[in-house]
DNA sequence: CCAAAAGTGTTTCATTTACACCCATGT
DNA sequence: ACATGGGTGTAAATGAAACACTTTTGG
């Protein structure tokens, strides 16, 4: 029980445009799915170079060890801090993973988190030879394979986020504080990759409680304003039925 | 990163009768004598007695340590067959707690996992001095303060099946290899802690596909025969939509 | 005025819920 | 025969999807 070594790592998700200047990208020609606006907002998460064996050189998720007096979730923002930079809105563990062969040097247990972060600190994230955002639905075409098993975390994260955002009110992480219906929307398109009909999701948002309508508009577009709304928290208490301890600051 | 022990544990959950706590009396195996209990069945877990400090005396979830070359469910497996004698029908990665004072001689992470046993299996279990059955929904009565954050562990557990039971197919985990719609609704009441429509229910049912009708039926009761149904399990590919690593046998 | 997107209303369809009613068996 | 739970039918209620329509801005 003592040769063995536990690890964060965590999966970020930011909502950026598909041809976004931070991301090396070449590969936005119109593709096969290529069935986006050429600017449409993309999943995308930072990923780190590895500088050392095993899987030198090759991308993989931020992450690090577990300090002896740190919660995981500490744990999980410290490291995210110390890679990128960033300092998510919303953090969730998702999944630990602990096959005996996962890294070549020994056994590594990592208890994996999944991160949002809205887009004005994702562009806080000095992107260069080590760091670098890629679109979430195309890491093996843009950075190749990912280190150890990262990329089935990976994709665990997305089809945990698809499914969760369509019961539980966490798309308003990836926008700003204010943001209108419309821009709440394009998040469920892109994290669901279908579009929405706009008047039904108006009526199923609000309708839940999740967001609330403040007395600002937006202004400045070749349309009639939109009403910019703002995220509103679950009631403290248990109501909503989740988890127990979720009400609470947080726990492990 | 090496001062820290990582352990698992299990909360298992099988379905009793509820009057006696300790003496277990399941329905027989596969046979259609299966009578009913005058009360109702209840969730149940096993539960370990510490016999050494910290927490010496206080009853715990089974579990033990980690090996260096074993996946973490297959500790969840062995530690839980070593303690309990158990080898459960189903066993899901729940939580990992890691809270860095959850126990008091040094920083302990456990990776938690959920069992569901089916009533039969759980008859197999040797209860005594150091082990027991005791009610899911009144354990502080029954077995008072548990040790560590394990009731705390219970709760969610409970929570997650709770939330679960009601759009997976994985209450016939605790049923024999034959059920009748009424002992599956059962099930389903028990963990949901309230009444169920029998005729909704066996719409519903048999609409998910989750259950196939066998040409068996179940006599001996004053009444009109149940059929017996078998579970049918989820078509391999992934195309109900579940984590994709989940139709392989197993991982971490 | 026109284009474009915000926002509202209504119709249609599918699913859930409630409950009446028949069926088959042991006593 | 009758009590009991198994099993079926059906209508009301609820909710989701589709889409026509009105409103309000910039150009």
């Amino acid at each position: 029980m003592a040769d063995l070594e536990l690890a964060v790592s965590t999966v970020i998700l930011a909502l950026l445009p598909g041809s976004c200047p931070t991301a090396v990208n070449a590969a936005s020609p119109a593709g096969p799915t290529g069935e986006r606006p050429a600017d449409a907002l993309r999943l995308h998460l930072p990923l780190v170079r590895r500088t050392r064996e095993p899987f030198a050189e090759r991308w993989a998720l931020p992450g690090g060890w577990v300090t002896p007096d740190e919660r995981l979730s500490s744990a999980a923002r410290r490291t995210l801090e110390e890679t990128t930079g960033l300092r998510p809105s919303y953090l969730e563990q998702l999944y630990t993973f602990g096959a005996p062969r996962r890294s070549p040097t020994g056994r590594v247990v990592s208890v994996v988190y999944t991160a949002l972060v809205r887009a004005p600190e994702a562009a806080d994230v000095e992107v260069g030879e080590n760091v670098r955002w890629a679109p979430a639905d195309a890491l093996a075409e843009t950075v190749g394979d990912l280190a150890f098993d990262h990329a089935e975390i990976v994709d665990y994260a997305l089809w945990r986020l698809r499914t969760k955002v369509s019961y539980a009110a966490i798309a308003q992480h990836l926008l700003g504080e204010l943001f209108t219906l419309a821009e709440l929307r394009h998040v469920h398109e892109a994290v669901l990759g279908k579009p929405l009909d706009p008047a039904n999701f108006r009526r199923t948002a609000v309708a839940s409680g999740s967001v609330e309508a403040t007395e600002h508009v937006q202004t400045g577009a070749a349309h009639r304003p939109a009403r910019l709304y703002r995220a509103v928290l679950p009631p403290g208490g248990a109501a909503g039925g989740y988890p127990p301890w979720q009400s609470r600051p947080e726990l492990g």
